[in-house]
DNA sequence: CGGTATCCGCTTAGATACTG
DNA sequence: CAGTATCTAAGCGGATACCG
């Protein structure tokens, strides 16, 4: 969900939240985050990392981040050329809330398979 | 971004994050379930506090919230109709990782300013 | 190795009209 | 009042091919 990016600080002062959606929203972006919060790597390890994402998708999703400043792309002028991607001191600030968030998905599975436990038993009567 | 509602429970288990994203990520959720907060609300007045959102969307948004369990859905048999939605617990349980993408939001959007203004201040030499 | 360019399908979401 | 149905545009994202 891109949820217009150019307008972040168009944005009205109420949907401070939509801003974090804005930017963490991208389809592989958390995966990519929590990915570089674990130290730096390069385009190759990061696309090792996702299998399934296409390298086309790789590359944008990292440009938005990088645009928005979460995201540092350092080029080494090498021969094969190589790339390395770092959290910056913004991108570090997320550590927190991704951890959340991870928490409560873990949390909210947990929940959904006891109710449709709950759901089943009522159902049957057992 | 809906990423795909009904592979919740398949998703694999590094990627809770996301769930997270499949339950609130759509256009207009966080601002649902942030009015909701604040307590019981009718469907028209959802209305009023979204002026943006067609009736439509407004509709989808709260039924997948219903789906999800994160809200309850409570029609009086009245005419005319009224139709009352609240956080269930469920729901309830985001309010803190609410909060927390609120205080993000802001200073990300405080930060990112302050950035703008320092590249401007480097580019001029000023 | 780490990209870009092009094409195309699917999903998302808006506008509008109608209904119990 | 609180929806549903239909049509449509935009954009997100996948597949593939080519490049420095």
């Amino acid at each position: 969900m891109r949820r217009e990016r150019e307008s972040v600080d168009a944005m009205a002062e109420w949907c401070n939240t939509e801003v974090v959606l804005s930017v963490v929203g991208g389809k592989w972006k958390l995966l990519i985050l929590r990915y570089l919060l674990l130290g730096t790597h390069r385009f190759g390890e990061l696309r090792q990392a996702m299998p399934t994402v296409t390298q086309r998708m790789l590359t944008r999703q990292l440009r938005e981040l990088e645009d928005d400043g979460l995201v540092s792309r350092t080029v080494y002028p090498e021969v094969p050329p190589r790339v390395e991607y770092a959290l910056t001191e913004a991108g570090e600030t997320l550590r927190d809330i991704i951890g959340q968030l991870d928490t409560w998905g873990s949390w909210y599975r947990r929940h959904r398979k006891a109710q449709a436990r709950d759901d089943g038993q009522a159902a049957t009567g057992t």
